[in-house]
DNA sequence: TTGACAATTTGCCATTTGGCAAATTATAAT
DNA sequence: ATTATAATTTGCCAAATGGCAAATTGTCAA
């Protein structure tokens, strides 16, 4: 019914990110990596079978990615919601999720590397004054 | 697919307790009353969009009946389990704070940053063996 | 470059969902 | 009982899902 082809891409996303080509998330789940493709441009809906084979090994909450697709109503906040939230910044929840499949020394890295971008782009860097 | 559940059952039993006719229920969800039957007596197995449709009508918790179809795994965690754990990853509370604090699409850009680190990344372990 | 191989996309089609209208069955009132 | 009306079921069909195989595109070594 591509009712909502953002699914699509989150999906994709997340599979690029773990990382996983069609073909091997299709022998993962037993779900053909044509429908696969199809699914993440949109061009398929998937079902709620389908939906829950490829949470798994996608490292998606069932009920999230559910809620994403529009099967489930918006969750209560969770626990890890607040957790994520500080002071006047919220963290992005997709965001959080697929960093938080990082090793804690990847994320902090990660950190190090916006922090060295940032004072690049401000011109605040040592050779550059 | 017939799956033999006792899915159906279980609504009509609802429905008649509440109680309500096909009828009503379908003025009341946007479903069909002949394809509501259908499902009571296991001839249709309901999508998503109208399991989540019924379940409210009915005085079901979405979960609990998407879990009695067979679309959610028999039901999830703890608050306790909840905590900061997003599909067995852990985000460390300093990574958090501080990337709370820029826009999303700053967060996001950090998110496609890592997946260009981890994609090279990937290129030169295949290269090395 | 070319050729081999991996990954993705497309064409086609069987199966299923779900709506509408007609047929059937249950329920009440006279 | 008969008739009217409500409730359910059935027949039929449009639209969507999802698989398979072929075609296409991407990637890499020689």
């Amino acid at each position: 019914m591509m009712t909502n082809n953002n699914l699509g891409a989150i999906i994709k996303q997340q599979r690029v990110m773990v990382p996983l080509t069609l073909q091997e998330l299709a022998t993962m789940t037993g779900i053909s990596p044509s429908h696969l493709g199809r699914i993440e441009r949109g061009e398929r809906f998937p079902s709620a079978h389908v939906l829950r084979k490829i949470a798994g090994p996608l490292g998606f909450d069932e009920n999230e990615l559910f809620t994403l697709a529009g099967y489930l109503s918006p969750q209560p906040p969770t626990i890890a919601e607040a957790e994520v939230s500080y002071g006047g910044g919220r963290l992005d929840p997709y965001v959080s999720r697929v960093l938080a499949q990082e090793p804690v020394d990847v994320q902090r890295a990660v950190i190090s590397i916006l922090s060295i971008l940032k004072s690049i782009a401000k011109g605040m860097t040592k050779e550059s004054r």
